[in-house]
DNA sequence: TTGATTAGTCAGCAC
DNA sequence: GTGCTGACTAATCAA
């Protein structure tokens, strides 16, 4: 651990083969982090045993060192995921909220209208007294001061 | 640093003070990470430059060992309240989309009935031409069948 | 100097 | 074995 120094890809060609000058074409890390578990054999071949499990040790590390990096971006992957969905969440809520709002409003003004209307039915109806005229007349002024964002007067037109 | 043990909060009484009669009265872990400057600098009266440096060393290193324990705390906090927020807005947009839903088919039901009745309100007003029992009958006709649910009959009924 | 964060290392678990 | 993750250390950044 203390012999780490906070070298990243220098690959720095590492130790020579051996003492004497029988093998080991000296791997770098890429390499050696690369290879397949064949290869490897390969190149273990005619090492002391305490060379090739020192050399297993330090895929070993490199390996680790990757699935350490991975670990990492996969947190940070998991933790912008859920910030995505959270934004994603709210605006539909937002959505929502404001279709919600404006179909209040579009109940509300028909219900007036409704009233207003059932208001000068009741009158036509049940009370025969007047023939026609008169209650007319009543019912488009109910209308007009139940919606008072109502431009257009005409006291049965289709609901907006 | 591989003397280093899992323990956590051992809290093992310490030693006595000093070995003959000079120093070092051997500090715990927790101990020396909780000391103010001011004790730590009276427990290093006396003590050879080195081994104040190495217990300044040990003394950062256990508060770093603490500053990395809060910071993988503070992640999964923060994962989990990202979770927990996500959860509480996907419950409102689900209740906000069946307030939606049930407005709607309000809405359409009223729709319908206002049509209903301006149609018969037409009727009553533009033609003259029966005096009034054709057009209550026929308004009558037209509410039920536009409202297959509504069991009371009743021509106008207030909005429900 | 202190606290927080990052990359690397190792232990330990699961497959 | 391989991959992943928690905990620890050292380096580095920020205040």
């Amino acid at each position: 651990m203390q012999g780490m120094t906070t070298h990243f890809k220098t690959s720095k060609a590492l130790k020579v083969k051996r003492e004497a000058g029988e093998n080991a074409p000296a791997l770098s890390d890429d390499e050696l982090v690369a290879m397949s578990v064949r290869e490897l054999n390969q190149h273990l071949r005619g090492l002391t045993k305490e060379d090739v499990v020192r050399l297993k040790q330090r895929r070993r590390t490199l390996k680790n060192r990757g699935y350490a990096a991975s670990c990492r971006i996969k947190r940070v992957t998991q933790k912008e995921e859920l910030e995505r969905q959270k934004i994603e969440l709210q605006q539909e809520v937002d959505k929502l909220a404001r279709e919600n709002a404006s179909m209040r409003l579009e109940l509300d003004a028909l219900r007036a209208k409704y009233e207003a209307l059932q208001c000068f039915a009741r009158t036509v109806t049940r009370g025969p007294l007047s023939p026609g005229k008169v209650a007319t007349t009543s019912v488009i002024t109910i209308v007009k001061s139940a919606n008072h964002n109502n431009s257009s007067p005409t006291p049965f037109s289709a609901p907006s």
